[in-house]
DNA sequence: TGGCTGGCTGATTCTTGAATCAACCAGCCG
DNA sequence: CGGCTGGTTGATTCAAGAATCAGCCAGCCA
């Protein structure tokens, strides 16, 4: 975007500054929602002057822009990647499920944004939001495109659609955990969430009488339980 | 004056008038999003005077909650309904995506606000937005646990996410459309929407090798197509 | 030491828009 | 007819909170 602007992030000192406001801004931001927060919330929040966080950014948008970019460029860069590598579809549904859930282990906060704030309102700012929205979802497309022509849909899956579903499951998955409906405390149980997306979504949730390719059939351990016999630890996907 | 609530919805005549406004609240609403209008656009677009908004509803917010109020009873009603039936599983997923997309196809604009300003959004009202949200994923999910005690399901899916994607999946199909991604023009097109969003959540989207009950197996047509040339009408499910 | 620079401060100003309210205008009843 | 009632009007009031700005202070160079 344009320069000459706000912010200075040539040196790094500076930088720092910066990043706790971002910081806060996303805490807040995932507490109260953008419109339901002050600047003055995000100010105290970083421990940082009013006035300060005009220094940094142009306005109240700008930050929300910021926390955006921040986040989605580097969730829509490893889609990307996965998307665009070479190997079996079933494997990269659930490295694309990995991307998501792994973004919301590393910091579940900012997912929070992005996802009740930003992913949606057809609001102000010029934001890309829907464009970029539509753009993962495009980018996906292909993928299932590409998957068709080999062969490895159904034939009458439309790659649109199902793009649109793929991540319409991995979204509500994640919207259970942040909006409290599943506990997101156990490691264990974003991992079961997140194999399961995408099993469902390759396989269906139907027994089907003939199955012999279907992978990890573990019988199911309930998403919400009491709290949490110390047993399984994840696999840290490795 | 202190009548102590805001709507005499007794009569007829003044519930026309505030219907009148309800109608342009959802509009501007789905056009511009709740925190980008002002009272004052609501009351141009209804060719009302200010006050009377105010005459009609208390404030800002419980025009909202009524918009939500308004469309997601109808919505819920039927979706239990359907949930709380009797019958395979199968037919309840097929009847409830029908309940939502024709939903949308009634009234797009106010399905837009639903999705888009409410389901998500922690904002300000005591609405129970969230509440009400995860009582359908609840609603459905106790539909899932009985299917799978009927031995429906496969038996490593958890009744909750597998609720979570179900709407997951419906919600962003809708979104495809509410966006723009996919033209909401043609009836056919959601039609197939609906039947593969069904479909695609009982079966998955994988071409497995057996597949002797999968229903209608009819080659794709794409979503987007250009002007759609005056061939296939709808099959309309019968 | 003294003056200069630039990150930093927070009270002050300015805008926006929600909510109020006094007056208006039918129709109606006595 | 004249006064009452209740829907209707829109300018006015008021609060919230975004954005500004006049300076402060710490470090640095002369």
């Amino acid at each position: 975007m344009g320069q000459q602007k706000t912010a200075p992030e040539n040196g790094t000192r500076e930088s720092e500054r910066r990043r706790t406001i971002l910081r806060a801004a996303i805490d807040v931001f995932a507490r109260k929602g953008y419109h339901g927060c002050r600047i003055a919330d995000v100010a105290k929040e970083a421990g940082v002057a009013y006035g300060l966080v005009y220094h940094y950014f142009k306005n109240k948008d700008e930050l929300l822009e910021t926390v955006f970019e921040t986040g989605w460029s580097g969730f829509i860069a490893r889609a990307r990647a996965v998307a665009e590598s070479e190997g079996p579809l079933v494997e990269k549904v659930h490295r694309i499920a990995d991307v998501a859930f792994e973004a919301y282990r590393v910091d579940p906060r900012a997912v929070k944004v992005l996802i009740l704030e930003i992913a949606r309102s057809p609001a102000g700012a010029r934001i890309n939001r829907q464009t970029a929205f539509v753009d993962v979802i495009r980018l996906s497309a292909q993928m299932f495109t590409r998957a068709k022509e080999a062969g490895e849909l159904r034939p009458d899956v439309d790659p649109l659609l199902a793009s649109a579903l793929l991540f319409g499951s991995i979204e509500m998955g994640l919207t259970a955990f942040v909006v409290g409906l599943a506990d997101a405390r156990d490691t264990a149980m974003l991992e079961r969430a997140k194999a399961q997306i995408a099993d469902s979504f390759l396989h269906g949730v139907l027994l089907s009488p003939a199955k012999e390719e279907a992978p990890q059939l573990q019988d199911e351990a309930p998403l919400k339980r009491e709290k949490a016999a110390p047993r399984a630890r994840a696999p840290k996907r490795g």
